[in-house]
DNA sequence: CTGCCTCTCACCCATTTGGGGGAAATCTTA
DNA sequence: TAAGATTTCCCCCAAATGGGTGAGAGGCAG
C-alpha cells in the first residue's frame, strides 16, 4: 500500500444527516492536499450500502441520525470489513456516546466544535494507524469507567422513565412486580449517584445512556 | 438601494460555533451566484460585535451557541439595528426555541436537515422581505399556540426540578413555601398535560422550554 | 461445582409527591 | 379603579416514591 500523495489521495467517505454540515466536511477534506472525499450518505443506512461500492479508505461518521445512527452503521460495516476505518464526529462528548462508538469499531471520536485542522489531522493520522482521542473525550470516557456499570435491565428500566412511566406502568411493560422496579431503581441511584427518579432521567439523558428525541 | 447581482452580491454573515458548519454554511453560501459571506462568528457576543464591524445584508445565524445564544444575539443586533435582518438556523425544531427566535426578530427558522438550496433561497427571500417559514416549522409554532402560555415563575421551578431539586430545596433556593412550590408544579402539570415531575421535565426539555447541558 | 452477578420478589416504614379544595396579596392593564 | 392574572399560602388526604433488609432462582466463569 503506497502512501496518499496528490496523485493518489486518501480516498475520505463523509456521513451526515445535515446537508450543510456535509457540504463543510467535504470542502475541509478537499482542501486538504492528501485527501479527497469520494462519497457521501445521509444517515446510517445509506453508509452502510455506499461503503460497499466505494471502498473507501476512510470515513468520516456522523453518530447522531435518524434511522441508523453512527455506531450501528459503523458495527454493520467493521462486521464485514473488519480493517474498515472509521472515524466518530459527533456534537456531544458524552460518555456513553463516545463509548458506544469505540466499542462499535470507530478508530477515534471526534467533535464537531473542533478547528477544521484538528479533524483533517484526526483522519489522516486514523489513516496511518496512530489512534488519537482528544484530551477532553478521554477524560469523558475515564470518567464513564469510575461509574457502576448499568445492567441491560436497568436500562430498560430508565428507558420506560425517560418515557414517562410510572412505576406500575413500568412493571407492566417489563412483565415483572413493581416491587422489582422499586429495586432496580434503588441500584440505579446508587449508580447514577442520584436521589429520586428525575435525577435519574436527566441523569440518563446527559451521560447519553437514553437518548430523548425520534 | 439596487438589487445584489454578480457586481454587488448580497452579503452576508454566517454564525455558528461548529467550524465545519461554519465552513459549510459558508461554502453553501458562497457557491450561490447573487450571495457572498463577508463576516463570521462563533457565537453571539463576536456576532453583534463583527456585525457592527461590517454591517451584513443578512445573518445566517446557528441558535444554540455557547455563551450568548442566537437568540440573545439576535435580540441585541436588532436592538442597535432594527432592520437587521437575521435568518436563524438550528437543529431542532423545538416549538420554545422556534418562538424565542421569532420573538427576538429573527425574520425566519428554519432547520440544518434541509437541503441547502432551500437554505440559500430563504436567504435570499429574507433579505426580499418575503417572509418565509417551512411548514414543519410553522407547524410546530401553531403546537404552541394552543398550549397554555408558562409564566416566569413556573419556568424557574421548572428549571430547578431540572436541575435535580426536590419540592423543599425549590422552595429555599426560591425563597417561597413548599407548598407554593407544590401550587406551581400542579398548574404546570396541567398545563403540560402530564402526570408528574419526571414527565414535566422531560416535556419541558423536549419542548426546548428548559435547556439541559452547558 | 462453586462463587459471583443479575434479576426477581417481599415486607416495613418514612418521606415525598400529587389532587381536591380555597383564599389572600400583589401586579398589570384596560 | 376594577377586572384579570400571577404569586403566594393553607388544609386534608391518597398515592407514589425511596430506603433498609433479606432472600430465592438462574446464569456464567473460574
Amino acid at each position: 500500500m503506497s502512501s496518499p500523495n496528490a496523485e493518489h489521495p486518501l480516498k475520505v467517505m463523509i456521513v451526515d444527516d445535515h446537508p450543510p454540515m456535509r457540504m463543510g466536511l467535504i470542502a475541509l477534506i478537499n482542501s486538504h492536499p492528501r485527501m479527497s472525499v469520494i462519497a457521501e450518505a445521509a444517515d446510517g443506512e445509506e453508509a452502510f450500502e455506499v461503503y460497499e461500492d466505494v471502498l473507501p479508505d476512510i470515513v468520516l461518521m456522523d453518530l447522531r441520525m435518524p434511522g441508523m445512527g453512527g455506531a450501528e452503521a459503523t458495527l454493520a460495516i467493521r462486521k464485514r470489513y473488519p480493517d474498515a476505518k472509521i472515524v466518530v464526529i459527533s456534537t456531544y462528548d458524552w460518555d456513553e456516546d463516545i463509548h458506544r462508538a469505540l466499542q462499535s469499531g470507530a478508530a477515534s471520536y471526534i467533535l464537531k466544535d473542533m478547528p477544521i485542522e484538528d479533524i483533517a489531522e484526526t483522519v489522516e493520522a486514523v489513516y496511518k494507524g496512530e489512534a488519537t482521542l482528544p484530551t477532553t473525550v478521554a477524560k469523558r470516557l475515564a470518567e464513564r469507567e469510575r461509574r457502576e456499570p448499568i445492567t441491560d435491565r436497568e436500562r430498560e428500566v430508565l428507558e420506560a422513565l425517560v418515557k414517562g412511566r410510572s412505576n406500575k406502568e413500568i412493571a407492566r411493560d417489563l412483565s415483572i412486580s413493581d416491587e422489582t422496579v422499586k429495586s432496580h431503581f434503588k441500584t440505579l441511584f446508587a449508580k447514577l449517584q442520584v436521589r429520586d427518579r428525575t435525577e435519574a432521567a436527566i441523569s440518563a439523558i446527559r451521560h447519553g445512556i437514553i437518548h430523548i428525541d425520534e
